[in-house]
DNA sequence: GGATAACTTGACCCTAGGGTTAAGTTGACT
DNA sequence: AGTCAACTTAACCCTAGGGTCAAGTTATCC
C-alpha cells in the first residue's frame, strides 16, 4: 500500500499532520470525512466507498490516496461516530453508585447507542480489526463491562450465572436484528430493553 | 424463466410428477436435493448455487433446469430441512397443558431448532418470500404464537406487555447472532435461553 | 440400432464492489 | 509566469455470484 507522500494513513487520520496538505487536498479530506460520517450513520461501516466518494464529490481513488482504504477512513471518523459516545457511556456509572443502578444504566445506554448508531454494531462485531481506534475501544469496553458485572455479582444484585459474554452476545444479537428488520418504534425497543435488564437482576 | 418441458418448477419440487423424469434427470434431482440440504444446513439458505451444484456433481445450469432457481430449490427441500420440525414443535403444546409450560416449551423448542438449523433463521427472516412453503409455514407459526401468548395473558402467567413481535424480534436477533459469532457452547446457549424464558414470566 | 425429445453443460453475460495506476491537472513556491 | 511536486481521476483489473443459452450428449421408444 504505497502512499504518495511519506505520511502514513494513520497520520492522515489524525486531525493535525506534520506537513500540511495542499489546499485542495485538505478540502477533500473534510468533505470525505463528512460524507463518511453521514454514510456510516445511515448504513453502517460497510457502506461502499464509491458511494461515499460520490457524496463527497471526489472519485474513490481519492479516498484511497487520503485514507489508505476503508480501515483508515474508519479510523478517521470513528471517534466522532461512536467512540466519543461510548467513552461517555463508560464514564457515567461512578464507583460510588449503587451497583445495580450502574449496570442498568450502562446496559440501557449501550442499547440506546445501538438504536441511534448502526455503526456501533459493526464496532461490536469487530468487523474491521485493522482500525487501531476500534481495537482500543473494544478493549476499554470489555474491561468496563467486566468490572461492572463483578461489582454486581459481589453485591448479590446480578444473576450470578450472567457473564460478560452473555451481555456481548445479547448486544450483538440486538444490533443485528435492528439492522435486519425494519426499525422498531422507540417504545417497543425500550420495552424490550427493559425486559432484558429485568432478566439480569436476581429474582 | 422458460423451462425445458411444460412442467413447472413447483411441480418438479414435489415428490411425484405427472410425467416422470428421465432416469439421468431423476438421479440428478436426488443428488441436488441431498447436496442442497447439506449445504443449507451448514451455511443457510443463501449458499451459492454453484457450490451445491459442485457437491451434487452437476453444473449449476442443471439446478436452474430442474428447480427454476433458488426459490424452487428451497421449496423442494424446506420440508425436510425445517418445516417438518417446525410443525412438530407446533403440535407439542396441547390445549390441555399448563399455559406457562406450553409457552416455555414452545420458546425453548424454537431456540433449539435455531441452534441446530441456521436455515431456520433464514426462514424466520422471510428472505425468500417466493417460496410458497415458507410463506405457509410463517403464517402457521404466527398463528400458533399468537394463540399461545393469548392463553398466557389470559391465565395471567405471561408478562402482559410481552407481544408476538417481541418474540419474533428476539428470535431473529438470536438467529443472527448465532450465525455472526462463533457458535456458543451448548450450555451457554441454553443458559441464555433460560434467561430469556424467565424474563417472560410475570414477576 | 436408429431417431428424437429430454437432458446437460461449458461458456458466456451481467452486476456490485474492492483495489490500483498511468496520465493529466493544479496549488504553491520562486 | 514558470516549474514541479502534490494531487486527482478515468479507466482499468479482479473476485464472487446470479442467471442464460447454443451446442452437444444420452435415455428411451420403436
Amino acid at each position: 500500500m504505497a502512499l504518495v507522500s511519506s505520511r502514513t494513513p494513520i497520520e492522515d487520520a489524525g486531525q493535525a499532520s506534520a506537513m500540511p496538505l495542499r489546499a485542495d487536498a485538505a478540502r477533500n479530506v473534510t468533505q470525505i470525512r463528512a460524507a463518511a460520517i453521514a454514510a456510516f450513520r445511515g448504513r453502517g461501516l460497510s457502506t461502499p466507498l464509491e458511494e461515499i466518494a460520490a457524496a463527497a464529490g471526489v472519485s474513490k481513488a481519492t479516498i484511497y490516496n487520503r485514507f489508505g482504504g476503508r480501515d483508515g477512513l474508519i479510523d478517521a471518523v470513528i471517534g466522532e461516530l461512536v467512540a466519543a459516545e461510548m467513552y461517555a457511556i463508560m464514564e457515567r456509572p461512578q464507583p460510588a453508585d449503587d451497583p445495580w443502578q450502574a449496570i442498568a444504566t450502562y446496559v440501557r445506554d449501550r442499547r440506546d447507542l445501538q438504536y441511534r448508531e448502526p455503526a456501533f454494531t459493526d464496532a461490536l462485531l469487530m468487523m474491521y480489526p485493522n482500525s487501531a481506534q476500534l481495537v482500543a475501544l473494544a478493549r476499554a469496553a470489555t474491561e468496563m463491562t467486566e468490572s461492572l458485572l463483578r461489582r454486581g455479582h459481589d453485591a448479590g444484585v446480578l444473576r450470578e450465572d450472567f457473564t460478560a459474554s452473555d451481555l456481548y452476545y445479547a448486544d450483538v444479537a440486538n444490533g443485528l436484528a435492528l439492522r435486519a428488520l425494519r426499525r422498531p418504534a422507540r417504545k417497543d425497543y425500550d420495552r424490550r430493553t427493559r425486559f432484558f435488564i429485568d432478566s439480569l437482576r436476581v429474582r
